[in-house]
DNA sequence: AATGAATGAGAATTCATTCAT
DNA sequence: AATGAATGAATTCTCATTCAT
């Protein structure tokens, strides 16, 4: 059976287009026109969720024709929003694992600073918004799971991985430590359920930034300091 | 001879007109149907988050028209969520707080005891879907975000709350964990998390949960034990 | 990635529906629905040819909206255009084969009026339409083209392999006719383009009707008749 | 890291902006551009039928943009579509009228080469199938069902016609043959179906063109031969 | 209480065509 | 001569909801 729509009936008139103004029809290189396309697909995303959010609205929002969009991500929604949310989550990631490149006093302070960061992180609501839409969505698509279980979870838990290991080394942290195959998960697990609260409840309802991460950076260098004891 | 009459056409047998005997139409009484409908719908949200899931998904899976979920949710879709989401998270505080209210040991095993309950009742994905679909949605709702704020977010803190007061009055817990206005939040986290990625990643790539309730319970029993310099 | 388009926005207003007054609402049976449905069905790819003809314009002609087309035709367009063309074929066979099974004279005179039935059915420019539709859609389709081999072609050649046969029997027929395989072919393709022309060029410009049909028939009757020399 | 930057993105490799040397931007004379667009259309419409077929797909076969094919045909998918129609029935008839005009022998056997050529002709499937496309089309294109009517149909009548009338002059065939308007007709009707079947059906499923055309010449020459009573 | 035929707004996507480069 | 970014109308199809039965 044919596939292809097809729009137009094949002859008759004929007319259809001609004489159509150009309203703004603003001619932008690929490479100026990508991010504004992302930043619109950013804010449609977080405010509508993935279902919920129209090309339409996309398109409306960067000022462009629903075409456009469609030729810059052939592959649809789908697309865009695996495109959408990679490059909110980028830029994350290389701060974090930047400023680990970087690090070369205590363990100790160089895990309180990353836990500061990822607070500190909590700031644009849009990208926050992003980031949590991969929960809800994640179930329904085996690649979104997996781009989260790898480029995210497995990303950040190597890195704070390689600080608690170093730390049991130099004495700063508790030999058993490395044991526990988790602790990684469980110690940046509130700074994601951070973000996911401030996302959902807003700022006023949210538990307050600086007092999670005070209180999560004592709970988790007391809870890995050595005792004397031990 | 079309291969397909008409639409769907269970079993209208019977001649021209007349004799509605309709063999499938079963009366029930709402007490018996409600919860038949509910659970139709939580395993629709669970599969196709809020927006993908349709109304005569809901009504096909609980086996009824369509007409009949009208019926019984005249807020339609949005009331329908909201009723099948507090069908979900009602047992579990059910199940937390009688844990609490009949526990009568030390504050750590209680504290520990918490914590595995929270691990061990993340057996159905259902309703784990359907509980991560509150982060994605409850920014788009202020009534979910309320619901989530007072009836889960507040409820499981102050249980948490009350445990780290009393343990602390009991010396089991360092003086200085009631001065942490956030330590209850960032106690439950992980448990929350853990909950995420099992939705999110399924059981094979998810961390383990026995893992991470060892990983957890640890980091946070010591992060709250005293210290001997204390 | 989620599959459904999902229309609607979760939770705010919902006020998008309520108060639409019922301009026509019909409620009509499925068995009174789909000969009304079909029959637009046939007018629409008549005068638009597939790719060219719309689902909401067979709705239109049928008077029904575009959701109501959907629901009796979940296969899309595609599956209306299969039931339609069935429906159109149907009854020339139906005709063909019954005048076949009651004609008891010579085989020379069922021959003559079996052609003559193939002339006369080419009254309904739609119907001759949506069946010249075949020739230019079966390329693309496996399917139709299997449809058109053997509810078509094949039973068009046995019908008439039979008189032929039987013809060759009574000595009506030249005895090396049933020698070639594709005679039966080739005695019906001038019935067929018939239909073409009539249908492509209009009744002033096609071939005049009668003047085939006694050509048709004169050479073909000339042409299977044993001669004195055979 | 963006999987798809942005839409095909040939060759830009260079910097920002500036030196637009573009390696494949290949320009030719229209002489030669011409048949290189017609051929891609042909492949194209063949491929997809009218209303199916893409000016996008077509300029991608022939290699270049989109605008340079708006260019060689402003009148757009309409005067293409004819264009290239034509340029795929022009040959056959150069062939028959050159087939005809050099021959010298007996009319009987003049008609057998004639309705030979007709089957050799079948070969490529790219060229039958547009030339089925008119059948479909005509109907919606008074244009189309001229240019059929007067460039095709007429043209191949005539031809028979002086084939049939040298024919009866001589004696080779009854003297009645002229007697009959659509004779011409009727004796390529068979042609043209074989070539529809085959475009349809495929070389495997089709009535076997040796078959056809072997039963064919039988038919024909034996319905014209004059009877000893005759 | 229960059904499902019917609706129509709105979603994604495609496509011929224009025009700045 | 040639390109491809940009457009916006048109098309298919979905879906929450209503209402006659």
């Amino acid at each position: 059976m044919p596939a292809k729509p097809g729009p137009a009936r094949p002859d008759s008139g004929g007319t259809a287009t001609a004489e159509r103004a150009s309203p703004s029809r603003q001619r932008l290189a690929p490479e100026e026109r990508l991010p504004l396309l992302l930043e619109a697909a950013v804010a449609e995303f977080a405010e509508h969720s993935y279902a919920g959010a129209s090309m339409a609205g996309v398109a409306a929002r960067a000022g462009v024709g629903k075409g456009l969009l469609c030729h810059y991500f052939p592959g649809g929604k789908t697309e865009l929003f695996k495109t959408a949310i990679r490059s909110c989550i980028q830029p994350i990631f290389e701060e974090a694992e930047s400023l680990a490149a970087g690090f070369s006093g205590p363990r100790r302070e160089m895990l309180r600073a990353l836990i500061a960061m990822g607070y500190g992180r909590m700031m644009d609501r849009k990208e926050l918004a992003l980031f949590c839409l991969i929960f809800a969505e994640a179930g329904r698509s085996p690649e979104l799971a997996d781009f989260y279980a790898e480029e995210v979870l497995a990303r950040a838990t190597s890195l704070l991985d390689k600080v608690l290991r170093t730390g049991v080394e130099s004495g700063e942290f508790r030999a058993d430590t490395a044991g526990h195959a988790c602790m990684a998960q469980v110690i940046i697990a509130p700074t994601i359920m951070g973000s996911i609260w401030r996302m959902m409840l807003g700022e006023s309802k949210a538990p307050a930034l600086a007092a999670m991460c005070e209180a999560h950076a004592r709970l988790v260098l007391q809870g890995l300091a050595p005792t004397v004891t031990d």
